[in-house]
DNA sequence: GTGGGTGCAAAGCCTTTGCATTCCC
DNA sequence: GGGAATGCAAAGGCTTTGCACCCAC
């Protein structure tokens, strides 16, 4: 199960970085690392944690490292930003299936929820009411974990 | 017309300060100032937008005090924060009928709607699905508005 | 008068920038 | 070899902290 889940992320890595570089961008072994990181990562990272998932390995990466490969990565669309915290700046991949965030007051743990019902009526009504042209939204909930109850 | 929208909002204001000073709080001039604009903005504000309101005014205030006010009226649930931008911490009126926001990506404009649907449905399938306990939700949409489309 | 509130300066954090060095293509 | 990527140190920007002074009650 793992394994094959480790499989496919894995594909979803690579075809970033083959992409990548059909682009004339450069693979170097850090971007790759990171890539492979926000692959596989199912909760938002920040620069903090990508920098210390980096550094479990063997080869040390330098913060500004780690802050201009963010920046890269948000200008290819490959990540994106969260909106959970307005302290910390969190990432996570955009080739996640469209999910929510439900992010426990308490502990701080972060769960993803994929919702019965989009709000696509919603933004239709936004876009006649106000004549606003939505191109995303965050939808967060804040509360408490089954733990922490 | 914007008169009686002050009035209105004065009162409100009033009321916190009212409130406050009955629980054993001081009501100092620059608190019952920030109360104050708080009431009248309909719009979020952060740190460095108060700081200029307070200043506009006759005597200058410091940040420090801006920050602590900040913390103090969060902690007394007068404000919240406003999930809008990962960069600044935006807060606004607890006080206000529950919104959200369209932020324009271009001129960065924000503007307040309420939307016909409430998200209660999709809170009661989170507790029963996920068996997490929401307390509050964030729902912000950006995107373009009419003049910058 | 007392204790909370304020101002000032300094420190803390996270993030960005400048510049010389490294290494992918 | 050329130019993008990297590392290091320093600077920037926002926020917090320490401490002496002030003012609301």
């Amino acid at each position: 199960m793992q394994l094959s889940c480790n499989n496919i992320n894995n594909m979803r890595a690579s075809q970033i970085v083959f992409n990548l570089q059909k682009n004339g961008n450069r693979i170097t072994r850090t971007r790759k690392k990171i890539i492979e990181i926000f692959s596989k990562e199912d909760k938002p990272i920040n620069a903090k944690n990508l920098l210390r998932k980096l550094s479990l390995n063997d080869d040390k990466v330098n913060k500004t490292t780690v802050y201009r490969e963010i920046g890269f990565l948000l200008k290819q669309n490959l990540i994106q930003q969260v909106y959970i915290d307005p302290k910390e700046i969190f990432y996570e991949s955009t080739g996640l299936d469209h999910h929510h965030h439900l992010i426990c007051n308490d502990c701080g743990k972060i769960e993803d929820v994929v919702l019965e019902k989009d709000l696509s009526d919603t933004e239709k009504e936004l876009e006649k009411k106000m004549k606003f042209k939505v191109s995303n939204h965050s939808l967060e909930f804040f509360g408490l974990c089954v733990n922490c109850q």
